[in-house]
DNA sequence: ATGCCGGGCGAAGCCCGA
């Protein structure tokens, strides 16, 4: 059995010592983090590497950032989208991983957000979804379970925001980017969450402002996207609400999936 | 109510997130 799990921590190193004590008693075998907001150098490794974790590492100074803890050897370590090696903004990492002689490959994700959806951010957003949905194809024709995971800034649906008709024309919800949402699930991909849960109004993000924790008032914006192989693998998913309610929270709450041979 | 909170940067106030 294997554990996989991603967390938009905001800021690793804001996060660190919220982020030791979820590994301690999550236990996941894998984990993809994004916006980790530091250069690579600046990533704190060896304390992840007490905890018993392979680090991967794509950094950036001050903004995005993702990375890969797992445990067991990291291979085929990829940095960027196809088409988008020129990209200063870093949202992508993708890694092989053995867990107990099983081959995982595993992306983390941060896509970017969007807003002003009248904006050149919004174009930004829709290209590179475009340029994912293509690596996502070509992932699917080798065959092996691949697990996209991250933080996609997607509502899919109705169900995943409190308020869907003040979300309708917002960059996380409108149909441009849910059409292109789904475009990468009708390639093949399963969105594990959803798959194994019917009932609407479960979110891995409360804003900081507004009370929108203490108030429900969230978005289920976090996935993890299974090919057939993974899927068929796939035993539970669920999201842990728990590190969302401590003291120096992200604003994210870790979602995870269990893959069990 | 797009800036109510929180982080980075850098040492005050601005940029950014979703």
């Amino acid at each position: 059995m294997a554990k996989i799990a991603t967390w938009n921590v905001n800021s690793v190193k804001a996060r660190l010592p919220n982020v030791l004590d979820w590994l301690r008693a999550a236990e996941p075998d894998i984990v993809c983090l994004q916006e980790i907001k530091c250069v690579s150098d600046a990533f704190p490794r060896l304390e992840i590497e007490d905890a018993g974790y392979s680090v991967a590492v794509h950094g950036q100074k001050t903004y995005n950032g993702v990375a890969i803890l797992a445990r067991g050897n990291l291979e085929d370590v990829r940095e960027d989208l196809p088409g988008m090696d020129g990209d200063e903004q870093a949202r992508y990492l993708e890694v092989a991983v053995d867990i107990g002689g099983r081959m995982v490959r595993v992306a983390s994700i941060y896509l970017p957000n969007g807003n002003p959806a009248d904006s050149e951010k919004f174009t930004y957003k829709l290209g590179w979804m475009d340029r994912l949905r293509d690596h996502a194809a070509e992932l699917l024709a080798l065959e092996e379970s691949v697990v996209l995971a991250g933080d996609f800034n997607v509502i899919p649906e109705d169900g995943d925001v409190y308020d869907p008709d003040g979300w309708r024309e917002d960059a996380l919800f409108r149909m441009e980017v849910r059409r292109r949402f789904r475009s990468i699930l009708n390639l093949g991909y399963t969105e594990a969450y959803r798959t194994l849960h019917r009932e609407i109004g479960r979110y891995t993000f409360w804003d900081y402002q507004g009370g929108a924790w203490q108030k429900g008032f969230g978005l289920r914006i976090d996935h993890l996207l299974l090919s057939p192989q993974a899927t068929d693998m796939l035993e539970a998913c669920d999201i842990d609400t728990a590190p969302r309610g401590k003291p120096k929270a992200s604003d994210h709450t870790p979602i995870w999936c269990t893959l069990t041979p």
